[in-house]
DNA sequence: TACGACTTCTTCACCACAGTAAGAT
DNA sequence: ACATCTTACTGTGGTGAAGAAGTCG
């Protein structure tokens, strides 16, 4: 990674694209992400204003620069008056917007320029993207910034998460948390059934988030920074415990487990009742994809899990690190799911209001998608792919050109 | 409870061929 | 040192075989 695009070498990097953990400007991520259907699911995130180099998670309102974490912990934990400083997630992006739907994603795009502002953004702001450049897969009509009434921003989309959520917060109100934002400036007791996944906390039942349930999730959306968990949770990171592999999941779903989504959920149900305290805590843990750029990009390979006690006293972690990349434990569902019971801040009450129909529903669909999912694996080579998927076989075989063929991925009807 | 029969699920080899790397000329 | 040619190897996707795992009587 460094300040020239990685593809171009050419073009200053404006955007940091973890599943090809890349920097690239706009015009080559725009190219490198229309290539194909895989490719436009990659987030991208802004690079950060001040190192050029991770990831920004943040943006400062009052310097007006995108920061990762830790030049932003570097600013902002330093000094009492930088702790006061306005803040504000930085959206990440899949597909191929535009430079206006990008204007939408990141506020600041649209803004005037500012003196203060770091070149990137500058460069962000006066770079602009082909147009013609097909972009499907992103989705603007499904994902709408609106602010809310306490002036957070809220991304409303359906079934694509393309957008992080977006919302605002200070450094004064908890500096612990500072790599965690979301829903801060959330009271406790709203309701907002109009959002989904990454809203998921604040629906009064998990039922709201049914939807989503096991299809859209990965690690993009589920962030977890093991550091600040550790930091917030005091538990010790254990990397030997054994891998809970997908096949076990239908186990899991019918008896003691249950996804993080369900987790997440009634812990803020819980939450919502009792103890708001603790929902602000626990939620942006959870809820940050811009801490997790920040934690993969150091620690790429990881894939997590973590299984919960029984007896809900503790909880430990699994960390096992592969060959993996970005792609991987990205696409692959819910092989990258994290697994749990019923984690110790979730009381028993919100297991209970959960609805046995919705639920048996929920482990429905999840396996109907299960069979129909297709694990993505990793193509090296886009070409050669090209030529698997237009080449006639017999039995699943490749024919010589011109031979005897029962299958054309062409004309998949026809054969002879 | 143990066992066999059956079903379901998972893994892997197979095929042709364009592209690439390495070595020879 | 450089260009050209030859050879070996790689990696794509759909299918079926084989084995593992689960279910049922």
């Amino acid at each position: 990674m460094g300040y020239i695009c990685d593809f171009c070498c050419e073009q200053p990097s404006i955007v940091y694209c973890r599943s090809d953990a890349a920097c690239l400007c706009l015009s080559c991520d725009q190219s490198v992400h229309s290539a194909n259907a895989l490719s436009k699911r990659h987030l991208r995130t802004p690079l950060c204003g001040r190192c050029n180099f991770q990831p920004a998670f943040v943006r400062c309102a009052e310097e007006r620069v995108s920061l990762c974490q830790n030049c932003d912990l570097m600013g902002h934990s330093t000094s009492t008056s930088n702790l006061t400083h306005r803040r504000e997630t930085v959206n990440s992006y899949s597909g191929c917007p535009s430079s206006a739907e990008l204007s939408s994603i990141w506020l600041f795009f649209s803004q005037s320029p500012s003196a203060g502002e770091s070149t990137c953004e500058q460069e962000l702001r006066e770079m602009s993207i082909n147009e013609n450049v097909e972009r499907n897969s992103w989705c603007p009509i499904e994902n709408t910034i609106s602010q809310n009434d306490n002036g957070v921003a809220e991304v409303n989309h359906d079934r694509n998460v393309n957008v992080d959520s977006r919302s605002t917060w200070d450094g004064s109100s908890n500096p612990e948390l500072g790599s965690a934002p979301q829903f801060l400036h959330q009271p406790a007791g709203t309701t907002d059934t109009s959002l989904t996944k990454l809203s998921c906390p604040q629906t009064k039942y998990a039922g709201v988030c049914e939807d989503d349930l096991y299809d859209d999730f990965n690690m993009d959306e589920f962030d977890l920074d093991l550091e600040k968990y550790e930091e917030l949770f005091g538990v010790t990171l254990n990397h030997s415990e054994e891998i809970l592999e997908n096949g076990q999941m239908d186990s899991l779903f019918g008896t003691k487990a249950m996804s993080v989504t369900d987790s997440y959920c009634q812990g803020a149900v819980a939450a919502e009742d009792s103890s708001p305290g603790l929902v602000n805590g626990i939620q942006p843990a959870f809820s940050n994809a811009a801490s997790a750029d920040s934690m993969l990009s150091s620690k790429t390979d990881s894939i997590l899990y973590f299984t919960a006690r029984q007896d809900h006293s503790s909880f430990s972690f699994s960390g096992h690190t592969g060959e993996s990349n970005g792609g991987d434990y990205q696409d692959c569902g819910a092989s990258s799911m994290l697994l749990m019971g019923q984690p110790s801040w979730c009381p028993p009450s919100a297991e209970g209001s959960f609805p046995s129909a919705s639920r048996s529903d929920a482990v429905m669909r999840y396996k109907e998608k299960k069979k129909t999912r297709k694990f993505e694996k990793r193509v090296r080579y886009a070409s050669r792919k090209e030529r698997a998927d237009v080449r006639k076989r017999v039995k699943g075989r490749f024919v010589k050109a011109g031979g005897a063929y029962d299958y054309d991925p062409l004309n998949p009807t026809r054969s002879c």
